[in-house]
DNA sequence: AAGTGGTCTAGACCACAAA
DNA sequence: TTGTGGTCTAGACCACTTG
């Protein structure tokens, strides 16, 4: 049994999507919709404001609810976890530390400097693998002022990332995409040949405005790919054939 | 004045993301909430179900409703429309299309072949320019048995994306982003070293289920990248500082 | 079996923007 | 000024899950 708003909210949503009703159009108002389906105002007022939660519909008082215009370029990035993601892949995980030291940030880098500008951090370099091939080169830093506990922790065995899920609470992020051609180091590490083009991906993690950790990986050439889908929230009941599984995937 | 079950969503989310309330701790139940607030059930049950919405708890019948565990790895990405972008941020936006024709799909490339199996397609290739300098080369595909239009519309001076975003009511998509060394024809296009490492975006876009169009956009090297912010939804109101924005941006 | 969240009703008042 | 969306109330019934 689906519920009377979900029904409201996926009958007006179908007609949107099908450009019955293009953008600009006024979509039924609140008591119209009441009467259409015999319901209370709440539940035709649920239903709409989840179209405009999802960004398919625009409310204005006294005017109405309008159809808004499309704006594809903003999608759902799914960023995995490592080892999570290569064992779903049916892959061997294994990780490896490379490197490890404690030392004052360095607030002449941008990308520390977006971290925090003074304390002190762990400063890691490890290797993700799939199937015992090189996946990623992490180079990564944890604040010991915001994660203490990160000074005496052991990553030998347990890969940071997953380390600070279980340690760190809530937090926000953001990450940054680009490409580079592997040095030397980076080059060896991957097994590649120095100036294979690499995916970079860098995050920056905050807890409370407080930054947290700062993590660099890369990924060397096309064989894996950041995937982000774009459907308005919540009305992706139609799955359509064809198309692979979001996350990251190897080629 | 802010709305009071925007007030009861912003003090739970203050104490989960405070770590006041770990990752599996349970939440007052609503009948509690009405107890505290002074409301009524319909008003703490949409104060809890936004932050459902926003994954920042996990509600189970019977039991109660849960703070969830972080999953750092969805970030809302901002992929934007190069023209907008570059006058964003205060550069001069030119366009040029290098290349145009109709032809039947390719059903052997995978790209192609996510895209539709048959039918004819208008196949563009194009530069986008940022300060007269080659910001990224453009290869798009637009199905003609969805966008007829397009057939006869003009890229010489419109860029596809455009176009389309005129042309074309709501829609889904999938992007995918890859590093990849630039051949002799996008290095020249691009005006960089042939073999120069390239941020590669891919998307795929849908109506209904059926394909309207593919593109790929390759940037040179580390000069752009992309930016993804990963904040629960509706609860950003505390803005840090010292972070730069999300979109596209040059180094 | 009990109690939670999920849903819905039939009202009400208000702010605000459009006419 | 008018009518829309935004919000809220005080009930109610139900499904589901867990103890």
């Amino acid at each position: 049994m689906t519920a009377l708003h979900a029904r409201i909210s996926g009958e007006l949503a179908d007609r949107i999507r099908s450009g019955e009703w293009p953008p600009g159009q006024r979509i039924p108002f609140e008591h119209e919709l009441t009467a259409q389906y015999g319901c209370a105002r709440a539940t035709a007022s649920k239903a709409v404001q989840a179209l405009a939660d999802a960004g398919l519909v625009e409310r204005r008082r006294r005017a109405g609810t309008f159809v808004a215009s499309p704006r594809i370029q903003t999608a759902v990035l799914e960023i995995p976890e490592l080892k999570t993601e290569v064992r779903r892949r049916g892959q061997v995980y294994d990780y490896q530390q490379l490197a490890r030291r404690v030392r004052p940030v360095n607030p002449l880098d941008p990308d520390e400097a977006s971290l925090a500008r003074s304390g002190d951090v762990v400063e890691l370099r490890c290797r993700h693998f799939a199937n015992e091939r090189p996946l990623a080169v992490e180079d990564r830093l944890i604040h010991l002022g915001v994660a203490p506990a990160a000074a005496t922790a052991d990553f030998t065995t347990v890969p940071p990332g997953a380390w600070l899920l279980a340690h760190v609470a809530w937090s926000e992020a953001e990450h940054r995409i680009a490409a580079a051609a592997a040095d030397a180091d980076v080059a060896a590490a991957l097994e590649v040949p120095t100036g294979t083009a690499c995916l970079v991906l860098k995050r920056w993690t905050w807890r409370e405005g407080k930054g947290v950790t700062f993590v660099r990986q890369r990924f060397a050439g096309e064989a894996f790919e950041l995937v982000a889908r774009f459907a308005p929230r919540s009305f992706d009941q139609g799955g359509h054939e064809g198309r692979p599984t979001p996350g990251m995937r190897s080629k």
